[in-house]
DNA sequence: AAATTTCTTGACCGGTTGGTAAACTTGTGG
DNA sequence: CCACAAGTTTACCAACCGGTCAAGAAATTT
């Protein structure tokens, strides 16, 4: 039983406090790392004590996991919304799209996730392996089956949503890097303007 | 006065216990981060005991930028060496074969770059601004002159080479992932073969 | 309003971490 | 071989960190 609730009703000041937490815990994780994090920093950041915070949570490790097990369903979402039945250009440039706007709009997750698989997903290993790996095996059979059908070019599924994936989320994960490159405000719809390019050119038969 | 050097002359003991120290901590900074890493981890690493580590480094930062230092010039060294009276497409698609290489070469460096990037940049946005800016400006111009002339499709330079990084960067920083899904040993080798289609379908005008 | 559960906090603790002081050992030049 | 510098180590410290505890403040129930 290493998991977060206390298991009867969450009153209303539980679910306030936890939500406040985990809102805190995921700006200090996204900005500085499991290590680099504090319950301090986190207690200052949510506006409650350490103990008061250790009340609602078993420990450090506790909040992590937890916020990555609500990271994960979210993040495979936009995959699991490709639609078989739908025209595979306009589907994967769909998916390209809404990965490229949860990069705009979840910033921090895209950095929680990216910290914990750079130091080799010590926290999140099974999750990859039940929740990602079948997931992306029948994304790859799908897209070899468009392909195979002549209804997209010929390229490798998987390193295909490696690309999609790594070329996304950079815009979040490399953020301090891209505003030093680029100060124009429209970086997003740039980003997307090219990657619709990128990706109508490669898939296109 | 906050850099490495002794400042005189560098005896062989010296030459190669900064060596050590510097190896022994870019494994642990790569795997950890900067605050996820101890002293005590990079002397075990170097077989030097903590004091001797200080002795010759003015502390845990020190040694951080001495790396980040050093990494900075050979992460730019591809993007130097495109050359503006070659082909065009040759041109990009060699430099990101290079930078595809020095993700499967140099993964430790890869991924203390994507840390302090991740982080905000805290101990690197001087670099940034004042080695990878102008490096960058050149190269986008030159990519909007074989643009203008027709020799490349038309494309937002910098996106392109945000692209060109998110995607050879990834095989290292995402390395944990990738091998969840990719069992086979020839991980690099498919890649570049992705990478080389992607580009030259983008690219040809 | 009394009783009971839920929530909050200040004080504290053991372990870790970056860094220091000083003594000791090793290398080196005359 | 001696003197002096260069290198190394043992012991230590103050600050920090995750976490505990017991007692008090708020809600909620009866």
């Amino acid at each position: 039983m290493t998991s977060s609730a206390p298991a009867k009703k969450p009153t209303r000041i539980q679910l306030r406090n936890r939500k406040r937490i985990l809102d805190a815990a995921l700006d200090v994780f996204a900005q500085h790392g499991y290590r680099g994090a504090t319950l301090d920093q986190i207690a200052a950041a949510s506006g409650l004590s350490k103990p008061n915070i250790l009340y609602y949570f078993g420990g450090k490790e506790d909040i992590h996991v937890t916020l990555l097990n609500q990271l994960m369903d979210a993040w495979l979402a936009p995959l699991r919304e490709v639609d078989r039945d739908g025209d595979p250009l306009q589907e994967i440039l769909r998916y390209v799209h809404r990965k490229l706007e949860m990069s705009r709009e979840f910033p921090r997750e895209s950095r929680l996730f990216a910290n914990e698989i750079l130091q080799g997903a010590p926290r999140m290993a099974p999750h990859l392996n039940s929740g990602l790996r079948p997931l992306v095996d029948d994304t790859a059979d799908l897209i070899s089956e468009w392909i195979a059908q002549g209804r997209l070019a010929p390229v490798d599924p998987r390193h295909l949503l490696f690309s999609i994936w790594a070329t996304t989320q950079h815009y979040a994960d490399f953020e301090a890097q891209v505003q030093v490159l680029m100060q124009e405000p429209s970086v997003h719809d740039d980003a997307w303007q090219f990657l619709e390019t990128l990706y109508r050119r490669l898939l296109t038969p």
